[in-house]
RNA sequence: GGGAGAUUAGCUCAGUUGGUAGAGCAACUCGUUUACACCGAGAAGGUCAGAGGUUCGAGUCCUCUAUCUCCCACCA
């Protein structure tokens, strides 16, 4: 029976999408082993067909943004369609303790009460920030369910749950047991403010002039930017065939005046070193710089600490112990200016030095023990999976960043100094720092020298763990999903986080499993202003999406982001652009109604197509066929873009504006009356049906006054094929 | 230093395998005709950055130039 009240007001998203969500989820259709049996696709071996999502979980510190509310849209069309053509379709929702991310916003929160994390113990911490995150979690939840997400929420997973841990750790040992771990003292990014290293994908570089100073070293002169490092300079580096110094052999020692005092200095002839940089000699500081570490370590050289973890200069420099690098760099200066080994200073020099991604502080390289994994033979998997086809980077472009980047991968510093994270199951000898992969905790001695040991104090890279997201998620290795649902059919994801997090996750699951954890990767774009700037707080046009799904509704808000929005490219989010879609349902709902009173006396919708009679009716009909399958094609080629633009304009501009229009004055005149009505009938059902992975809410809406007497939700019913 | 991409209507962007350019917004004219003014009808607007080339045919493929954007990276 039409119930057609309902359309004598306007639409109205506010009044109904809650109540369509509960009706989702209360019919459990989100969970794929609810779905009908009678209306599952089986391939030729008879094995049901799957289709499966693990969502990225949003990081719960805070509300979501633009960018995940396009993610939500992009998955939720095509696990909706995939859902609605006959495959049991997963859809794992997940939320993320975000480690060093999380860590930081909280250190803002501190910093607003006046506090800092460095007065409470580890323990204190972790549980604020846990109390935090959970709180964030249950909030962001509520904001995934606004935007329509039809996600399983029954198998949701938060990344520091026990089973996520547990894969962790195994795989941990695994890699320490492949050879694949170590643990190395090696120089690491440190940033000195959030006391902790950083992989080279936290830094960032930034463009900056600095005075060059160039200093007379013994018969030398030598040139930096960073003179507070120079203090335990006691080896001077030049090219070998450098003609300029050829009287100069390797290992000889001379005796320089230095900042404070004489010293013998020790010459280092080396290829690294460029002869047209400069004078051509550079004195090494290996303690604070990767191209001089890797020069000590090549020749034995000592290797001292200058400046301690928080940027502040060690005993060593005497006087000036103590003090900050930014206070201590011109005193330096005057002194070595005062001694008469200040040459000239170039105060054009223009160079990128590195900084932390979150705070921006100069990144101060140091030596620690950290733990790294061997990423050369992972990544050399990867590509070949790629060459192979094992799965396949939808955008070419990434696809050519992704070889890239692969081709020149560094071991894998996987240690933070945070206590939000998992913490590494490992021991460390007091006595000669070595390392012992750990699980049970049994370990109390070093197997090295014998001495005491202690638990390691750092936790894993957020991204360690991530990276094993699929895994996990589908319960490996054991469990039915992971038998069922992995390899997933795609992963849907920012291309910001191509190499921190796909990357990784193609690694570890080729390393686990020995198959890639999905069979496409789609990467959409940054989402900006509607002018294309990157949102920000302090720029102020941070559009929220939930504001915009307020005041225009979830469905005009999912059209707004995806119709004419390219794969894989930055896209644009107009307000106005998702106003027009706003007025799209409004003529959706307008057009149902119409179609509703001129066609009342059908209410069984299997016999609206067999009722076109009339043969320009029989026509119109095929061609609405056609746009279909176009439409169904494009979302099989993820082209949703084009999907929904397609879908849009049939709607409005054939179906309401052309045979609406042509077939209504058949109807009040009665030619050929019946074909007609099943003819808008029969289009406007389809039509219903192709909308709703797009504007899901509506058309679910609608569908319950349009729907026949054996038809179930709309979200679970059969795609025109 | 290395890499990827962009340049199409006033603005923001589509254009899938090469076949005489499309959408939304803005602006213009007309229209309240009984689904819808959150509307309809109509008109306007582009030598597809520039120059060469391949082709029967190029916004689409190739080369170069200009401008812009992003990513990666241990040159003192």
């Amino acid at each position: 029976m039409i119930n057609q009240d309902k359309f004598q007001k306007p639409y109205n998203p506010q009044e109904i999408e809650n109540s369509i969500y509960e009706k989702w989820l209360s019919s459990g259709y989100f969970n794929p082993d609810n779905y009908p049996e009678n209306k599952i696709k089986k391939n030729k071996e008879g094995q049901e067909e799957t289709f499966s999502i693990v969502m990225p979980p949003p990081n719960a510190n805070g509300s979501l943004h633009a960018g995940h509310a396009l993610f939500v849209t992009l998955q939720d069309i095509l696990i909706r369609f995939n859902r609605m053509n006959g495959k049991r379709s997963l859809w794992i929702p997940g939320a993320d303790h975000a480690g060093f991310e999380t860590q930081v916003v909280y250190e803002k929160v501190l910093e607003k009460e006046g506090r800092s994390r460095f007065a409470l113990s580890k323990e204190e911490l972790y549980k604020e920030i846990l109390d935090f995150t959970l709180s964030n979690k249950s909030y962001m939840e509520g904001q995934i369910r606004q935007l329509g997400a039809s996600c399983d929420w029954s198998r949701e997973l938060f990344t520091l749950d026990d089973r996520v841990i547990k894969t962790v750790y195994n795989t941990f040992e695994k890699l320490d047991k492949d050879k694949l771990l170590y643990r190395g003292k090696r120089i690491v990014n440190w940033c000195p403010k959030h006391q902790t290293s950083l992989s080279n994908l936290e830094t960032n570089y930034i463009k900056r002039k600095d005075p060059f100073y160039y200093f007379k070293y013994g018969p030398f002169t030598i040139g930096t930017v960073r003179p507070e490092t120079k203090f335990g300079d006691k080896y001077v580096v030049m090219h070998p065939d450098d003609e300029r110094y050829k009287e100069y052999t390797h290992g000889q020692k001379i005796t320089v005046e230095w900042i404070n005092g004489p010293i013998e200095a020790t010459i280092i002839k080396d290829k690294s070193v460029d002869p047209k940089f400069g004078s051509g000699v550079m004195t090494i500081t290996p303690w604070h710089s990767t191209v001089d570490f890797d020069i000590a370590k090549q020749y034995d050289l000592d290797i001292e600490q200058i400046i301690d973890e928080r940027g502040k200069l060690l005993p060593i420099a005497n006087e000036f112990a103590g003090m900050s690098i930014k206070d201590a760099r011109p005193k330096i200066v005057e002194k070595l200016d005062s001694k008469g080994l200040l040459i000239k200073v170039d105060n054009e020099y223009e160079h990128e030095v590195a900084v932390c991604y979150k705070c921006e502080r100069e990144i101060e390289p140091q030596i620690k023990a950290q733990w790294f994994i061997k990423m050369k033979g992972l990544s050399d998997r990867a590509v070949k999976a790629l060459d192979e086809k094992e799965f396949r980077i939808l955008t070419e472009q990434h696809e050519k960043v992704f070889r890239h980047w692969m081709s020149n991968i560094q071991d894998w510093n996987i240690s933070r100094q945070i206590v939000w994270g998992i913490p590494i199951p490992a021991k460390i000898c007091i006595a000669c720092d070595h390392g012992t992969v750990d699980l049970k905790d049994e370990i109390t001695s070093c197997p090295v020298c014998s001495s005491e040991v202690k638990r390691d104090t750092d936790t894993f890279d957020t991204w360690f763990s991530s990276g094993q997201w699929p895994l996990v998620t589908t319960d490996y290795p054991n469990g039915s999903d992971f038998q069922k649902y992995y390899p997933t059919s795609v992963m849907e994801t920012g291309a910001d986080i191509l190499f921190f997090w796909v990357a990784r996750m193609i690694m570890l699951g080729l390393y686990l499993t020995d198959q890639a954890p999905f069979k496409d990767i789609y990467l959409h774009g940054l989402v900006r202003d509607a002018h294309g700037k990157k949102m920000s707080k302090s720029k102020g046009n941070v559009i929220s999406p939930l504001e915009i799904s307020e005041k225009y509704g979830t469905d005009a808000l999912r059209m707004g982001l995806i119709v004419n929005n390219a794969p894989g490219v930055d896209m644009n989010l107009d307000p106005k652009k998702v106003e027009a879609y706003k007025k799209f349902a409004n003529k959706i709902w307008n057009a149902t109604r119409f179609v509703l009173e001129r066609t009342l006396n059908y209410s069984s919708s299997l016999t609206y197509s067999q009722n076109i009679t009339n043969s320009s009716d029989k026509k119109i009909y095929e061609e609405s066929l056609a746009k279909i399958k176009e439409i169904t094609s494009d979302i099989e080629n993820y082209r949703l873009h084009l999907a929904s633009e397609k879908i849009y304009d049939y709607f409005w501009h054939q179906f309401c504006d052309i045979h609406i229009e042509n077939l209504k004055n058949r109807i009040l005149n009665n030619e050929d009356k019946i074909s007609a009505q099943a003819t808008l009938l029969a289009i406007l059902r389809n039509l219903i049906i192709t909308l709703h992975p797009f504007m899901p809410f509506i058309t679910e809406e609608i569908w319950e006054s349009i729907k026949g007497e054996n038809d179930d939700l709309l979200i679970i019913t059969d795609w025109i094929n």
